[in-house]
DNA sequence: CTGGATTTTAAGCAAATCTTAAGGATACAC
DNA sequence: GTGTATCCTTAAGATTTGCTTAAAATCCAG
């Protein structure tokens, strides 16, 4: 799940970007509406979260502009506490819900759950053979047991359980879970993948996480 | 939990009915606005889920008198798609939320969820292992000992025992003890958790309150 | 206003984690 | 079988994160 956040004050855009990578979205920042609204139409994201004030263009245009578009996407404003009544032309211009500054990041989760659910339910637990991953708790079991992992070790982890069944190729993992997006000639990913493997202790006979020898890995139930 | 829904067309309110009760809520229907406002005063209920168009008194004016004797119980709103926009009228008439029909039924249970949760029943002592904590009388204490706490303190071990088994991230902390919604960098927390585990004197031998490298802390019975 | 308690900031230290690098092992092509 | 590319494993250095302490700032009662 994609989301575009478009907020000009850096530290609350940060903060939301932060707490919402911590669930596991994938999260993107504009800082005006001029670029908001660009990268709103690039059709990349499953959610938008608008600042009410923006310089620029403001959120209410953007939303306007980008619903001539896409009616689908769900809009979310974000409006200070005393332009809420200006809300109601929020709604109009076809947004889904809104929130007062200054919220609670819970509240915030909750109607970003709530507009995402109905087009996919989002599933905090994750499993491969035995291995139960949650990304609430940021647990790992193997069976009964507790693994405790580090914050790339369970990134890694997640990332290939997430796409079980299917190749995660080296630079999609390195892109995903490192952030790096140009070349690499690191061997960092074996290293996680043999810390992986040994915290969790797979042997030969649990082949849940296989190599996919010139491509990269696969995790298998 | 008792919830009255207030809703005068029979197919919806029955669905809403079954539906609640099979979530284990106890449910009463009323028909018309008027007989509405009757059950809403009677007090016995932990969440109301009014209608906006309701033959008698409307949906808002049934909000507007409870609240007049009730502060606390919210009110969720159910509002047609046309009507939307006057929903502005009805959080300032003192509802909590609302919500567009139709809706789908998850949706709605997410937000009386929600709203329900931060009472938590009546709850006032949570424990901790041999550590007690009541948020009524603001006491502490360890066995027999009493542990004396500041408020920070308190606030930061109600929230790690309110949230016992789960790990809270240093955003959730900052957020829910400290009223922080944007970007920090302090070492604020760390302080903290360091007093706490001081005056608990929580050696290793007792990890109630464990460190989530990277992410949090979390406490475990 | 003053003094003490509480909250917050700051800094040095310790420990866990991340990353790099290098040698050994393994699979595959020829 | 040999050579090469890929992967595994280990260890050491770099970096990040958390712990602890002390001092500064703030709050509050008397």
């Amino acid at each position: 799940m994609r989301i575009l956040i478009v907020e000009d004050e850096i530290g609350i855009a940060n903060f939301l970007k932060q707490g919402l990578e911590e669930e596991a979205y994938v999260v993107d920042v504009a800082l005006d509406g001029k670029t908001g609204l660009e990268y709103a139409l690039s059709g990349d994201h499953d959610l938008l979260l608008l600042d009410w004030m923006l310089p620029g263009l403001s959120g209410i245009e953007i939303c306007r502009q980008f619903r001539k578009d896409n009616a689908i996407t769900p809009i979310i404003f974000l409006t200070a506490k005393d332009t809420v009544d200006e809300t109601v032309f929020g709604l109009q211009a076809g947004a889904n819900d809104y929130i007062k500054k200054p919220f609670h990041f819970e509240e915030l989760l909750e109607r970003v759950r709530v507009q995402l659910r109905p087009q996919t339910g989002d599933q905090t637990v994750f499993t491969l053979g035995p291995i139960s991953l949650d990304t609430a708790s940021h647990q790992v079991r193997k069976g009964e047991e507790e693994i405790s992992l580090t914050q790339k070790e369970f990134a890694l982890l997640e990332y290939l359980i997430r796409n079980k069944g299917s190749v995660c190729r080296r630079s999609r993992i390195i892109e995903r879970v490192w952030d790096i997006h140009f070349d690499y000639n690191t061997g960092i990913i074996d290293v996680y993948i043999n810390a992986l493997r040994k915290k969790l202790r797979l042997s030969e006979a649990e082949p849940y996480i296989q190599t996919v020898r010139g491509v990269g890995y696969i995790a298998k139930d």
